[in-house]
DNA sequence: TATTGTTATACTCTATAACTATA
DNA sequence: TATAGTTATAGAGTATAACAATA
C-alpha cells in the first residue's frame, strides 16, 4: 500500500512557482525603478503595446482599484507616456493609448528584462527551453 | 543556410517567466491584502520562518532599503507579528525574530498560495510536476 | 438603476539624507 | 573610517467613499 502524504496541493512546485515570482518580479522592479516607474506602469504598458484598452480594463487585468488606475494613467500621461481619448462607443469611457515614447520605454525595459534572464535561461538545455516555456503556459491557462 | 531571427535571448521564456511572475505575485499579493499585510512583510514573514535575520539582512534580501525594512518591522512588531531582540555579538545589530502569531499568519497565507495555485498545477501532468520544478528551480540557482 | 471615471482622503510603501552608536 | 539601524521628509501607490455623467 501506498500512502499519499499530500493529499491535494503540490508544495514542491508552489515553493518553486513563489521563487521564480520573486526573482522575475525583483528584477523588473528594480529594471523599472531605474527608468523611474512603477512595476504597475511597467504592466499597463505591456497591456498597451497590444491593445488600446479602457480605464475599467486596465484596472481589472493589473488588480488595482479604477481610482488608483485613474491617479496612475495621471501621471503617465503628464509624462508623455500614455494618452486618454474619448469612446465614441461610450461617452462614459476612456481609451488609454500608449504614446511612442512610452512603447519605445517599454521596449527597453522588457528589452533589459530580456538581457538580465539570459544568464539565467541559459542554465537550461536548449533542447529543454520551449517545452519549459510550453509547461509554464499550460499551468497559466 | 538557417537564420537565427534571436541571437542570445530567449524571448518566449522570458514573456512565459514574466506571465508565471504577475499571476503568483497577484494571487500572493490578493492573499496578503485580505490579512492586511504586504507582500513584502509576506516575503519577510517567509524568509524568517527559517532563519532569524538582522535588519540589513532582511533588507538586501527583500531588496529595499534599510530605512523601509526599519519602518516595515515596526508595523510588524507593533501587530506582534515580528520582535526585536539585540544582538549579542555585535551591539549596532538588531536581530528580527518571528513570532507565534507571525508564523501562524505566515502558515495561513502560503497555504492559501498552495490551495489557490492547486488547479493551475492539477493542469501539468502528475508525472512532470517535479520535472518541472526541478528545471525551474535548476534555472533559479 | 447600474456603470464609468474622477476626486478627496488617509494610510502604507518607498528612497534619500542626516543622525547616533558601535566596530 | 566604515557599518548598522533609526528618524524625518517627501512622493508614489493604494483603497474607500462620494460624486457627476452616461447608459
Amino acid at each position: 500500500m501506498t500512502r499519499e502524504p499530500e493529499p491535494a496541493s503540490e508544495p514542491d512546485l508552489v515553493d518553486t512557482l513563489a521563487h521564480t515570482a520573486f526573482v522575475v518580479t525583483g528584477a523588473l522592479t528594480r529594471i523599472a525603478a531605474e527608468h523611474d516607474v512603477s512595476l504597475t506602469l511597467v504592466r499597463v504598458l505591456g497591456i498597451l503595446r497590444d491593445h488600446r484598452r479602457r480605464m475599467a480594463e486596465l484596472a481589472e487585468r493589473v488588480g488595482v482599484d479604477r481610482s488608483t488606475m485613474s491617479g496612475l494613467v495621471d501621471r503617465a500621461e503628464q509624462r508623455g507616456l500614455l494618452a486618454r481619448h474619448p469612446d465614441p462607443d461610450d461617452r462614459r469611457s476612456v481609451r488609454v493609448d500608449i504614446t511612442p515614447e512610452g512603447r519605445a520605454l517599454a521596449v527597453r525595459i522588457y528589452g533589459q528584462l530580456s538581457a538580465e534572464l539570459a544568464p539565467l535561461i541559459a542554465r537550461v538545455p536548449e533542447g529543454r527551453r520551449a517545452g519549459l516555456a510550453a509547461e509554464l503556459e499550460q499551468l497559466l491557462d
